[in-house]
DNA sequence: ACAGCCATGTAACTTGTTACATGATTTT
DNA sequence: AAAATCATGTAACAAGTTACATGGCTGT
């Protein structure tokens, strides 16, 4: 639900076109989060299914096919805003589930795992750090300083679950004690 | 890709039914992330559409379907393991683009944005952490550390966000300067 | 004339997700 | 017999994503 919404709000400031959707999207956060055009006409078509946005109809203006927000649109989009993320439903994190997966796993070494994904993290750590020193974009450094904030405690989880795996040893199986499985139902 | 994964790691240990992995994915986790039983069918679904998956020939074991790994499934597991999330492709952050969004915007006010969520992210770090006091399953510790980190960056970029903008006044609005525009293509 | 960009669009697919339907078995 | 639980499944949708097709205009 973020494009979508982001297309609103840029639509918020007055009509646009397809491509300049994407271009203003892009402006800043480009080279971070770049977007395919062909999204943009799919998320546009969607939204106005949605009444959320209208289109021109069209008749003059050449080849561009602008799109308005309707009122529908800004209380949607007012409403979005005000609305934490994930609020109720706590985000299945891949990580978080890579980790457990290779606890109960018998085969795989979780300390290795863990490394090799601490390693990953703090490497995309220096990566966005010399990224930031290169460019001076207001909203790009909120973007690069999100992720930066993001894996450091990426990293910081992964040490605290390193060192809980350590002391408490291997995770059990599941073991799920429910009814007695009507005899060797697995073989 | 992540429950896929997970009931793939499940079936590594050794033929199980659908209600079974179900059963075995929400132990530990199952209060913070609930599964539904149908997600289970239609994973199952495509992961023997994939071929990482094969079903029993059924003919006996009575009602239930059980399901076995393939020689693919398994390098599979093994390769998602070794793969950190998000490598290459940085997330598109929901609550980044609400900000920054807030941020474009000339009707809302950023800070009164930020505040709000910094707000539900501290209270759901004050719930996170009762519940791990109330629990004390391993599985589950992790699941809430990894939370409880996650929110605590979000918070602290908040605030920095927060200052970052106070310093340096709003944003400025995309300012996509491209060509001409063809006149007053904008009315 | 041709290369290249502007601009729109669409078909196809992925994962996640839920609401609902259908039987079989067990418990009360 | 009725209610609950086990167990499987399906239809339908959302949102994201990409590869490709199409046409017009511009500069060389």
């Amino acid at each position: 639900m973020s494009i979508r919404h982001a297309l609103l709000a840029l639509l918020s400031d007055g009509p646009k076109y397809g491509l300049q959707l994407r271009q203003e999207f892009e402006a800043g956060t480009g080279r971070v989060w770049p977007l395919n055009v062909g999204q943009v006409y799919t998320t546009l078509q969607r939204l106005e299914r949605d009444g959320l946005v209208v289109s021109d109809d069209a008749a003059d203006a050449g080849p561009q096919k602008g799109f308005r927000i309707t009122p529908d649109g800004d209380r949607e989009l007012a409403a979005w805003l005000r609305t934490p993320p994930a609020a109720g439903a706590p985000p299945r994190d891949e990580l978080v589930i890579k980790v457990l997966v290779a606890a109960h796993l018998p085969d795989a070494d979780v300390h290795l795992v863990i490394q090799a994904h601490r390693r990953t993290a703090v490497e995309a750590m220096q990566r966005y750090t010399r990224f930031k020193a290169e460019d001076d974009d207001a909203g790009l450094a909120l973007i690069v300083d999100a992720e930066l904030f993001r894996l450091e405690g990426v990293v910081r989880w992964l040490d605290a679950a390193d060192a809980r795996l350590r002391e408490h040893g291997p995770l059990a199986r599941p073991a799920v004690a429910s009814q007695p499985a009507r005899e060797e139902a697995a073989r």
